[in-house]
DNA sequence: GTTGATTTTAAACACGTGTTTAATACAATT
DNA sequence: AATTGTATTAAACACGTGTTTAAAATCAAC
């Protein structure tokens, strides 16, 4: 009867201790440990301790999609809408506050040095991310520029949602506490960088179109 | 005579090794070994492997900033060219390739895990080359812009040029080699964090003065 | 109830870590 | 040449790690 659910406790508790520690420094003491099952139980239920990571890195990214998902969007829904609901969602999925920010935690922590487990989340969260926020370029900025410019917009775009994130301690070493609480929250963050992208993208779009302009002129002239 | 150059083959090769693995993988077995010292000579030396560490995060920083330094500006030096210097600075030290680029590898795991060293840095290195940045970004966008709002651009900049080295096995990995190396070299980099960051900041300034002609009008107005 | 497989347990194993120690070698000074 | 203080060495220490093991306990089926 008390079989299988150990299994689940492992799960349940190495989630916050390997986002907490990271891979090698968390313990297979400390996980049993809180737990409440016996030392020997990670390898009995998963092989080893790499195992048990590779499971808690599936669970960390089904977890946090669910927990900040992309709002559903109409035919009519602007483009302008649809980025600003995309940073919204990365910058929450980033900075997630509370009980369940752990799986962010840990996401960050492959991002940041990759193991065996990043090819699985690119696969699965990253590259269909991207490709939302591409299509979302696509749109305001249209044909006519190349893929990687767009790629290049959306690398800046998340290198700012990221920078707070990996950054954080750095951030709150420089500004001071109350610096920071004051004018450094999620919202006024998704903000600023909404305006500082949005015009960016703009710019990129206007140096094209009349650029594009320019040239067809110079052939008409000569 | 073979007495106390044991010391400096000890810093000039932990900071490679730091460097590529961390303080807490580094092991002062390997350090020893390649600096052809006994086991025994880092705590003879420097108490323990910490104050060695701490010897090494010195060293990086003054090769940091003298292996990339600013370049000297005139009193006729314009802003955007003062930026765009910021910001090749700025990438170089953090992609600085080759031979020594370990202590621009070492600093970034500071900022990224900041530890007793990250004062040190903060107060040394980065208040100051921060503090540069924010007084170009006073001179193209005046008084009337709040501190906040130019440090969030300073930070908006940072995190761009900070993002392709945390985020470079993710992006390599989503990019795939031959269209990273294509389009992802340094000047190309350099090129569009400064279109994006000067179009975002002179959108900014535009801002702030029509919101402020416009309070004003409707001052008059009324 | 007995049997057989599954699960749980405590102990030990094998290894790697930073640090310490006591003996030795060396240099300069008296 | 003897002495003293410094530098080097090999060995051991003390501890923490992931993993394995063999015995005990539990459960399911006959």
């Amino acid at each position: 009867m008390s079989s299988c659910n150990v299994r689940e406790r492992l799960l349940d508790v190495a989630g916050p201790v390997f986002s907490e520690k990271g891979f090698e420094k968390a313990t297979v003491r400390e996980i049993c440990q809180k737990a409440d099952v016996n030392l020997a139980s990670i390898n009995y239920y998963f092989g080893d301790k790499e195992q048990l990571y590779l499971e808690v890195i599936r669970l960390a990214k089904e977890m946090g999609v669910s927990r900040a998902p992309l709002p559903e969007w109409t035919s009519d829904t602007s483009a302008e809408q649809k980025l600003r609901d995309w940073v919204t969602t990365l910058v929450k999925r980033m900075l997630g506050t509370g009980e369940l920010s752990w799986s962010n935690h840990l996401i960050m922590r492959e991002v940041l040095r990759p193991t065996k487990a990043c090819e699985h989340l690119i696969q699965e969260l990253f590259r269909p991310f991207v490709n939302i926020a591409d299509s979302i370029l696509q749109e305001i900025l249209g044909e006519e520029i190349p893929e990687y410019r767009r790629m290049q917009c959306v690398f800046s775009i998340a290198a700012q949602c990221q920078f707070y994130r990996v950054s954080a301690g750095m951030v709150t070493l420089m500004l001071g506490q109350k610096e920071k609480a004051a004018h450094y929250n999620n919202d006024q963050l998704i903000e600023h960088i909404l305006q500082f992208s949005l015009a960016a993208i703009k710019n990129l779009k206007q140096e094209f179109t009349t650029s594009v302009m320019e040239s067809s002129a110079s052939l008409h002239g000569s």
